[in-house]
DNA sequence: CGGCAAATCTAGTCATTGACAAGTTGCACA
DNA sequence: TGTGCAACTTGTCAATGACTAGATTTGCCG
């Protein structure tokens, strides 16, 4: 990591963001603490906050990364069925990312970038709805809540280990497919 | 609350858990300290110690009596639909104990009295799926799963403030009625 | 009524942490 | 070359969680 022979470390953020994605895996975001992500990327105990200003800071800095990844998938996707997986997936790829966009305690809600970032995945969402034919008796605002809360809840659980049945990743993102299949079946 | 003339409190378990309440519904699980709590109750530092262990010991009695709120009131509900709105209702009007229910790197998952009162809320949603008159062609275990998904990602979007419609705690319960109904159609 | 054991709370301590301030190093650029 | 700025270090302080030992109170049993 830590290039002992060099003053400046190289790239600090990106190692701390990184050591900061394993330990929020592992142990939750409570468990995070600048002083151990200093340590584990060799550097000061007070270099990380050069970077991020302080623990919000580093919380929002990977709560708009993960926005960022997200909206970039969601883009890819064909269809809402398809998005919702996609939105399953990116929970289960990345928890720590995940577990963070939601939690405004832990964050910087009005940080600008967070904002921009929270909006293009918004945006995304909203484009999946508008592209499902609707019957006319349909509220198509309701649609995309309903739509949003399953994949969401779904995500949510399989985080918290609530869901027993899935084992794997993949597993999960099939099983959401098929609960999602039998929840807006035509 | 604390009585200065009394060595004793005279209920400090129960002062301290309405004071946890408080400070988790206004700042969220992190910024909750025991040494605040016992400064609320006007007990030493210590003092909470004693009832609940250690920080993790007292979201875990928080989360038991979610638990136990939470199975109580789903036991009353006529239909799934109900059960659901019923699911919103909680999360609304009890959102520290909800959010600590979900957060096993926060408590202890593997204490007797938590798995009890999780086991029972499980099995009152189970009834609550039963009740539902099911298609043959559905599994009746994805219609849990969705059902669940559906109550708790709207529960939890709404706690985290991304949904921006509903205002009060009845208006999102009549929301999210609404888009059970449309979800659900038959 | 008396005394004893357990429950409840206090007081003191230690390692860890977040935040801040001030100083040091080294890179880029004029 | 040398100067300004970004990156990093060192030092410090208050707050916290956890632990230990001790004080006070309650309740219980004879």
């Amino acid at each position: 990591m830590a290039n002992r022979s060099t003053y400046h470390h190289g790239d600090l953020r990106r190692s701390v963001l990184k050591a900061a994605v394993e330990v929020i895996t592992q142990q939750g975001p409570d468990a995070l603490s600048l002083r151990d992500l200093a340590r584990r990327a060799g550097v000061s105990h007070a270099a990380p906050a050069h970077h991020f200003g302080d623990r919000a800071g580093l919380l929002t800095a990977l709560a708009v990364e993960g926005h960022q990844l997200l909206a970039t998938s969601l883009g890819e996707a064909a269809g809402l069925r398809e998005m919702g997986m996609r939105y399953v997936r990116f929970a289960a790829d990345h928890p720590a990312h995940f577990q963070v966009m939601f939690r405004p305690d832990l964050i910087r809600p009005d940080d600008p970038e967070f904002t921009l970032a929270q909006a293009l995945t918004a945006e995304r969402l909203r484009k999946g709805v508008a592209s499902l034919p609707q019957p006319d008796t349909a509220d198509a605002r309701l649609t995309g809540i309903a739509a949003w809360s399953l994949a969401h809840g779904f995500a949510t659980l399989l985080l918290s280990g609530s869901l027993s049945d899935p084992i794997g990743a993949q597993d999960a993102v099939d099983y959401f497919g098929h609960v999602a299949d039998q929840t807006f079946r035509t």
